[in-house]
Parts: structure tokens; sequence; C-alpha cells
RNA sequence: GGAGGGCUCGCAUAGCGGCCGAGUGCACCGGUCUUGAAAACCGGCAGACGAAAGUCUCGUGGGUUCAAAUCCCACGCCCUCCGCCA
């Protein structure tokens, strides 16, 4: 949820924020006469309560005659308050549904436009030329075949389109880069968490997940409860309703990540580059707003650091407007060179969401002047299937063995994946 | 799934329908004292909206009442016991 007070003090910023995103401006409006009508709502029903409270307290005291004619008076009162009360709550209701639907105010750095109007920030290591090593480069689902590491057939008679199997190679892999992102966030001071991944309607709701992405959350509705498409959802959820003392706090949050896939129909259907069900170690970070620009850009450090120990040739670009989740006012996306698509493709992602999930959620901090929203940032450090194909598909040799990253031998236990 | 018990300000507890937004203890913060600390003593100590007055919050929602932490109803959550199962 944005700050009501800037929408009441520069309601421009947020017309022009929603524009940006290519998101409706006239809501912006609506919710600015709506807040207004709740607002005069809440006076008229405090007055009358006040007026109330100060009646029923001299109830006690009346005698008599004296004592009946303020009963009838308060009787009187009491009905005024009830009709009060419910208008209030009507109106207040309306302008929170308004409230909702309004995106988070956008960081104006970031590149304006739709999808294809990124910025690309930096470009790391260089692309193998495989037409001077003399061979054609086999895409990943060859080389998940050769290795007998990806199983996407039975994965599709099993689960349907966008299911796979990792075995042998494929599954060890798995386990190498949890276990080498896990030890990195360590180092770097994050708490590891294995969160839940059946939350309850707030926490979904909190994360701003209902809203436009709503279409790709997996809702259990027997049980009224979601499947989370990120450890995002669980760890902002941690803190709800609480007060934070020691900021910043960061968690590493390793857990499965569900993704209905809604409106991607014929995208990216080969392989398991966009897949319904994935593993995933997602840095989330609690921190003062102040501090949150900064903190955004050590998320992107760190996400650099991972891929440049994968040795895998990748970009950063500035996501634009129009393209960026309704929580995060700026974005940037880690890009995966992948030579069998002779393109860069997104990895990992980190966005500042400022204090829009908190206020929803309800975490503060506590400073001079009493308690206020923290900031909330996320950033993947690793996405399991598609860091697999990268790593697959880059460091691969043309017999269809594959070279094993320095960082992951130790965890892997060979420095080489050859069929077997 | 069946049967009971409970949800009050970080924790633990008190709370007769009005004097309760709420007492006490612990924890915490500030001060006095001390070479320093402990102890002792003094003070502070829930949050939201609001410029303020004031209003709201005792699991949530509804009801009774002039007035609800306190009475009634529904729901949620937690705990114990039984059954089933990893």
């Amino acid at each position: 949820m944005i700050d009501l007070k800037v929408l009441r003090d520069n309601p421009d910023v947020v017309r022009n924020s929603q524009k940006l995103r290519g998101e409706d401006v006239a809501v912006v409006d609506q919710l600015i006469a709506a807040d207004a009508a709740a607002r005069t709502a809440l006076t008229e029903f405090e007055t009358l309560r006040a007026e109330q409270n100060l009646l029923s307290k001299s109830v006690g005291a009346a005698k008599g005659d004296e004592k009946n004619a303020i009963l009838e008076k308060a009787k009187e009162l009491a009905g005024k308050v009830k009709s009060a009360d419910s208008k209030r709550a009507e109106l207040e209701d309306k302008a929170k549904a308004l409230a909702l639907q309004i995106s988070n105010l956008i960081d104006l750095e970031a590149p304006v436009g739709g999808e294809a109007d990124f910025k690309v920030i930096e470009e790391i290591g260089t692309p193998r030329d495989f037409k001077k090593e003399g061979f054609e480069p086999k895409d990943h689902v060859e080389i998940g075949k050769i290795l007998k590491a990806i199983d996407t057939e039975r994965g599709a008679k099993v689960s349907g389109a966008r299911s796979y199997y990792l075995t042998g190679y494929g599954a060890l892999l798995e386990f190498a880069l949890v276990q080498y992102a896990i030890s990195q966030a360590t180092k770097a001071g994050f708490i590891p968490v294995i969160p839940p991944v059946i939350v309850k309607p707030p926490a979904m709701e909190g994360t701003g997940f209902l809203g436009q992405a709503a279409e790709n959350v997996y809702h259990l509705a027997a049980d009224e409860m979601y499947l989370v498409g990120t450890s995002e959802v669980p760890l902002a959820a941690y803190h709800m309703d609480e007060i934070l003392d020691n900021l910043p706090i960061r968690y590493a949050g390793y857990s499965s990540c569900f993704r209905r896939e809604a409106g991607s129909y014929g995208k990216d259907t080969r392989g398991i580059i966009r897949v319904h069900q994935f593993d995933k170690v997602e840095m989330f970070s609690y921190v003062k707003p102040e501090d949150a620009k900064a903190e955004h850009l050590k998320l992107l450090e760190w996400e650099k650091d991972f891929l440049k120990a994968m040795e895998i040739p990748f970009r950063v670009i500035d996501v634009a407007s129009g393209d960026l989740g309704s929580s995060a006012i700026r974005k940037f996306d880690c890009e995966a060179w992948i030579p069998t698509q002779n393109a860069f493709r997104e990895v990992t992602s980190t966005s500042n969401c400022t204090e829009f999930q908190s206020r929803r959620l309800n975490i503060r901090f506590r400073d001079e002047n009493g308690t206020k929203p923290v900031a909330t940032l996320n950033g993947t450090l690793v996405a399991v299937p598609r860091m697999i194909v990268a790593i697959l598909e880059n460091h691969q040799n043309a017999d269809g063995s594959v070279n094993v990253p320095k960082a992951l031998q130790p965890f892997l236990g060979v420095d080489k994946l050859v069929s077997k």
C-alpha cells in the first residue's frame, strides 16, 4: 500500500507513477475522493461517540427523574452513533479497497517504457565462441538427456506440461547449487530459513501477489490457502504485525516455488526455463527506509557474486517502469547468456519494495518519533532450474560432458559431468 | 475426525457491566548511588488516527445495553486427551 499522506499532499506523484507503469490513473482520483469521505465520516463518528461517552458517564451519578431524562437522551444518541459508525466502516472499506489497487510509487530513475525498454547496466564475462571451438552447442534438454540429469518426458507424463524430474547429476547439481548459495549467504550475514510454502490470504495479499499477479498463484480453494511463487511471501509475512529492533535483518529462504504460468502459453515450452515448480534460494532484507537504495545495490552485488562464481557470462538490466511488479519501485535483473538461444535470459532479479509491503503487513521499526513502516527488499540468489540451464549450456564440451564451475566442485565432488 | 481447556499491553498474571486502556511481577530504557557493576531507590515503558480535543484497539466478527475486557452468539487460533497417519 502506498503512503496516503503522499496521496493527499502530492497526488501528482501518484498519478505520474501509475502513468509510467501503464496502470489506471483514474483510480487515484477515486481514492482521493473516497479517502476524504472516509475521513469526514470518521470525524462525525468520533464527535458523536465523545458525546455519548460523556453522557454515559453521567448516568451512574444521576438519580430519579434526572436519570430517566439522561437515559432517554442517551438511547437516542446510541442510535446515531451506531449509524455513524457503520457509515464510517463502509466508507473506510471502500477507500481501502481503492488504495490496495494502486502500485508502489515508482523510482523516477527507472527507465521509462514497457518490457523492451530496459536499460543494460553492465555485461560481465564473455560468451564462448562455439564456432571457433568447432562444434554446435547443444541445448540443456539434449545435454540433460545425455547426462540423464533432466527428464521432461516423464515429468509431463506424471504432472503435465512444464514439469520435470531432476535425476542423478541434475539432482546433485541442485544440492550443490543450494549448498553453495546458502554458504555464500551465511557468510554475508543472512540467516538461512526454510519457510512454509502454503500460506494464508493475508500473507499473499500483504506481499502484493493477489493483484496483477493473481492469475499465476495456485489457490487451494478447499482450504482457502495459497502456494507461494517465491519464499519472498513467507519471509515478508514472517514479521507481520511486529515492531522490529536491530535492523537490518537479512534472511536467505530456501523453498519450492509454484507458478501457474497462466498467460504464458507457448512461451519457453521446451526444457526447464519456465516451469510450474522449482526450488530457489531467495534473499530478503528488512531495512530502514533511508537504507533501502543502498541495500538494493548490495543485493545486486550478491547476485553478481553468485553468477561470477558459476563462471557464467551475464548482463545486468534496469527493468523499465511498465514491467515492474506492483510492489517494486525499481528492479534489476541478471540475465545469463544462453548459447543455444543466442540471448540473455533472466536468472535472478532484485526488487526494492520500500514500505509498500510492510504497510500492508504492518511491520514497523522504532525511532525517536515513534514507529514507522520498514522497507523490504528481495533478490534471487539462485533459481535452480534456470541456473542448471545456464551451467549445462555454457560449460558444455563437444562430447556432451559438462565442466563444473570451481565453486561447485567441493559440493559436487567432481570437476566434470560425464555421461555414464 | 471425537472430547475438554484457554486466548488481556515483550513474558507471566489480576480484573465486580460504569471509578479499566486496564493493576501487579519480570524484562527493558533513563536517572540517583558506586572506582565499575550488582543491589536499592526514583522515573518511564502498547499501539493506530489526529495540530489538538478526542476517538479506536483486552483473538476476530456480530449481538444485548445509555454503557462490554467483563453478558450472549458465531468463527479463528493455541493447548491437553483419544483415534488415524507420516
